[in-house]
RNA sequence: GGGCGUUUAGCUCAGCUGGUAUAGAGCACCUGCCUUACAAGCAGGUGGUCGUAGGUUCGAAUCCUACAACGCCCACCA
């Protein structure tokens, strides 16, 4: 093995390796138990960031999981057209040529953006594969793609003959940069800082004014009345007046409205049934007719004095005010906060808009996927996102789903000159209805979310029903970010249940978003990205795999710096040089090569445990192992991966490494026995073995490397079994292995050399002063363990000689502990610093003096001794019987210093 | 306006169903070590009234209520 591990040219390599043997393929037609996952399908002209990192971190760590756990796994890989997005993506660009969309023609331009398309698309998954995703790279699918497409044409006209689309005269979200109709979710409300004007309208007959409140002025050109509540008798006397809008001077009507909140401002609002969605609903209710005055830009226009068509609607803003206060008609200005509607592409201010356009209605859809919620037949992971999600499907809208733009699936529609309109899944020849073969197709297209809600079925070759449908639908989890709850989970499951029968997923993973340290989102306005590229080229994908995941609890965001992947680099660092030393140690089969770490007597690891043969520190590290893989496998079906990491990271280090290696060194280095070295080497290995099983869903690439090392030095048969770890199964807990009274005993034992350690570091004992030790030990049981470790207790706390001895006197001088009642002494002659060992002493005598008065106090309480459980009264007895003991021999240690 | 989340060591955060003799980890800090796997390391150490105030309980970081600060989401705030 190389000295240092080198994460680019292996992970290139494994990948590759990977790839060739097709290891990542699902198999429909397996017995095995399926598992699956659709990628939540990156847009296409997107580039790897570090929120990419984490979703397919998660789902990779599932799949891989799943796969060593016996399961035909399928994770669907794909990108997403993005409409609006790569549209604008590509119009950009254009504009840097000094092109447009609309000089090039439609069909030029979504040309051009094909050519797009296939360029990033091999940037995004390039990099997905940097990540090591084990997706099924032959299953890949777009959303634009020739079967997705017939996918959405057949779901589109389906809703439409089933009466669940519609078209028709809306106020919608309108982007006036984007020129595009949005969703109600496609709108962002941001809180800002506006003004609410107060404006005057008078009366027709000249007999005073009606004032009006509104924060957007220069909708007034579009009044058509004033609405007041009808209980509101402040108006009584007025409302069968005539009013002259300002500027225009149409005349305009009162309207009684039960809508009008007669606490707010006046009780009177301006009725604007074109640009505004209530008083859109206020005209229908009072036969109204929409007065437009803004274009498809938000440029002023229409029926409305010359001086303000053409003008910007903000512009006109100013100069309607300045107007109407040069005419005396601006009663005050007030600063008002409140929230206003953005472009979620653009960020431009959405415009409230009346248009034409196609909407699906909802309420018919919600019903089964609410119900799959409130039953929890579908799972959300944290579970607090389920009430989110069900507040939306309760109160669910009309979803409009018209697009005035050119990227994305035209809508299946034809119109004809006689009236007629033909929804169908191909171009129609003639009309139905008039025979005549001039048809027009709708020149608008899908919202992108119109396609991305058939995903997990869609991508399976829905709506032919054959095998691969069959057995990988329905799909197991989806992880995503809570963002697109409403965009896509949601609609996802109207969808599988609404054409497929069946929902498209059990469990939703809802992760955090990836922030920098300052909590502000990672974007590339703000400059703050952290590049995983860059992170990967730096310190290997484990390293950033293993980092991400470790601080990242379940649910909550991600807050990245630049010294965040140390971790995991140091980890991937650390598990190196551990498998290093013990394959160094192995003689290589064909002979000796010269290397000093080679310990002679053992050619190759057995796979098989030394049952018979296992000593007291095997015990405890296979005891110890067994725990770790049941709570692994607990965290990671729980999609607790945090705690997966930390379970393995302290095993690894803080067990295998710090203690259990160590221990073993005695044995690797002793020269009279073969057999001891070969046991303690296969231990080693096999320990090693589950550690590489149990990380390799997290650390893919460096648990393959080195499993590969590990199996050229294992014999034939080898536990090993399989090329790859990839399906090496994963490990199971083994009950018979785990043995309580060698961890406790191992506990004892590390306390005490931890003890000793503390006496020679605190007094400064230089590494080749050794010295000896004596334990003057608690009970018989205790006595017995300690004194079958002396050797251990040798190596740890490096003394040349410890003794155990029940009637042992006390040294005159010596440093001092007292672990669990025994009494532990460090003798070294001149060494040891009086002051210090005092210092010590009387610390731990306070310490012991406060825990047991608190423990005391609990004993006497009436209430603790009646009420709580047996059990508990009888352990915090003996931990109270155990503290008097070890602080009376603390003491008397303390008093032999003086 | 409604809802959700967070608040634990200097920093970033774990802590699940209330009870482990001392509430953990990483980073930072202090001390000593280039000990024949690893200085990206080893050994030891310092550092906490668990946001505030109440409540439930034999027992609360953990459960309940209120409040505060910060963050997020939703809403037809004219």
């Amino acid at each position: 093995m190389e000295k240092q591990y080198n994460p680019s040219i292996v992970e290139e390599r494994l990948y590759a390796h990977w790839m060739e043997q097709g290891y990542f393929r699902a198999d429909e037609t397996s017995e095995k138990e399926k598992y699956s996952i659709v990628i939540p399908p990156p847009n296409v002209t997107g580039v790897l960031h570090m929120g990419h990192a984490l979703n397919n971190t998660i789902q990779d760590i599932i799949i891989r999981h799943k796969r060593m756990s016996g399961f035909e796994v399928m994770w669907m890989p794909g990108t997403d057209h993005a409409g609006i997005a790569t549209q604008n993506v590509v119009e950009r660009r254009l504009a840097k040529d000094g092109k447009n969309r609309h000089d090039m023609g439609r069909e030029a331009f979504v040309g051009e953006v094909w050519k797009w398309k296939e360029e990033y698309h091999a940037t995004i998954t390039t990099q997905l594969k940097k990540l090591g995703s084990s997706c099924d790279w032959s299953r890949e699918r777009f959303t634009m793609d020739e079967g997705l497409s017939e996918a959405v044409r057949k779901v589109f006209v389906r809703l439409y003959n089933d009466k669940l689309i519609y078209k028709g005269k809306y106020i919608i979200n309108w982007c006036p940069r984007c020129r595009t109709a949005l969703s109600d979710e496609e709108a962002e409300h941001k809180e800002l800082n506006g003004k609410l004007y107060h404006l005057k309208y008078p009366y027709e007959d000249g007999s005073g004014h009606v004032s009006v409140a509104t924060t957007r002025p220069e909708t007034m050109l579009g009044d058509v009345a004033v609405a007041v509540n009808p209980a509101d008798d402040r108006y009584r006397d007025v409302k069968h007046k005539k009013i002259v809008l300002p500027l225009t001077g149409r005349a305009i009507p009162f309207i009684e409205d039960g809508f009008v909140d007669r606490e707010f401002g006046t009780g009177a609002v301006k009725v604007t049934p074109a640009h505004d969605p209530n008083d859109f609903q206020m005209g229908l209710r009072h036969n109204l007719e929409p007065v437009v005055v803004m274009d498809e830009g938000a440029v002023m226009t229409g029926g409305i004095p010359e001086k303000y068509i053409g003008m910007d609607r903000f512009e006109c803003r100013k100069v309607i005010i300045e107007d109407l206060a040069a005419a005396g008609l601006v009663e005050k200005i007030d600063d008002h906060a409140h929230s206003v509607g953005h472009c979620y592409r653009c960020d431009t201010v959405v415009e409230p808009y009346y248009s034409d356009q196609w909407f699906v209605k909802m309420k018919p859809l919600a019903a089964p996927a609410l119900a799959a919620a409130v039953n929890d037949e579908i799972k959300f992971f944290p579970a607090r996102w389920k009430k989110t999600y069900v507040d939306w499907m309760e109160n669910i809208r009309d979803w409009c789903i018209s697009r005035q733009i050119w990227w994305g699936h035209q809508i299946p529609a034809w119109y004809c000159n006689c009236g007629e309109i033909i929804v169908a899944e191909e171009t129609p020849a003639k009309c139905p209805k008039c025979q005549s073969a001039n048809l027009t197709q709708d020149p608008d297209v899908l919202d992108t979310w119109f396609s991305s809600w058939l995903w997990p079925f869609s991508t399976m070759g829905w709506p032919e029903d054959n095998e691969f449908m069959k057995k990988f639908y329905p799909t197991d989890t989806l992880a995503t970010a809570p963002e697109i709850i409403f965009f896509w989970v949601a609609r996802m499951i109207m969808a599988g249940y609404h054409f497929v029968g069946k929902l498209p997923f059990t469990d939703i993973i809802l992760h955090g978003t990836v922030r920098d340290k300052t909590g502000r989102k990672m974007s590339k306005s703000l400059g703050n990205i952290i590049d995983p590229l860059e992170i990967i080229a730096a310190y290997g994908t484990d390293a950033l795999r293993f980092s991400m995941i470790m601080i990242t609890a379940q649910g909550s965001d991600v807050f990245l710096g630049k010294d965040t992947f140390d971790i995991g680099r140091n980890f991937a660092n650390k598990l190196w040089n551990a498998s290093r030393f013990l394959l160094s140690n192995i003689k290589n089969a064909s002979g000796d090569t010269g290397n000093p770490a080679e310990t002679a007597g053992c050619r190759a690891l057995t796979p098989e445990l030394p049952i018979g043969r296992l000593k007291s520190e095997d015990k405890w590290i296979l005891s110890k192992l067994q725990h770790v893989v049941k709570n692994m496998d607990d965290a990671i079906n729980a999609y607790r991966f945090n705690e997966a990491c930390h379970i393995i990271y302290d095993f690894t280090w803080h067990e295998f490494c710090d203690w259990y290696i160590e221990a073993k060194k005695a044995d690797m280095y002793q020269d009279g026995d073969p057999q001891l070295k070969t046991d303690a080497l296969s231990l080693c290995g096999y320990v090693l073995a589950s550690i590489l099983k149990l990380l390799h869903p997290i650390m893919p690439f460096i648990t393959e490397e080195i499993w590969g090392h590990l199996r050229e030095k294992t014999v034939s048969g080898s536990a090993a079994g399989f090329d790859s770890i990839m399906f090496a199964e994963y490990p199971k807990p083994d009950p018979s292995l785990i043995d309580e009274l060698t961890e406790g005993n191992f506990e004892l034992l590390k306390n005490c050399i931890i003890a000793l350690r503390t006496i020679r570091s605190e007094n400064n004992i230089p590494p080749d002063k050794t010295g000896t030790a004596l334990i003057i030990p608690a009970n018989k049981d205790a006595a017995g363990w300690l004194a079958s470790q002396t050797a251990t207790i040798n190596l740890f706390a490096k003394l040349s000689e410890t003794t155990v001895d029940e009637n042992a006197q006390k040294p005159a001088f010596a440093g001092s502990a007292v672990v669990r009642g025994n009494q532990l002494f460090l003798i070294l002659e001149g060494l040891i610093d009086k002051k210090v060992e005092t210092e010590r002493l009387t610390k731990e005598t306070a310490r012991l003096k406060s825990m047991a008065a608190a423990a005391k106090s609990k004993l006497e309480s009436e209430n603790f001794i009646s009420r709580a459980p047996a059990d508990v009264v009888e352990k915090e007895r003996e931990k109270y019987q155990g503290i008097l003991v070890n602080l009376e021999k603390t003491e008397k240690a303390l008093e032999n210093l003086k």
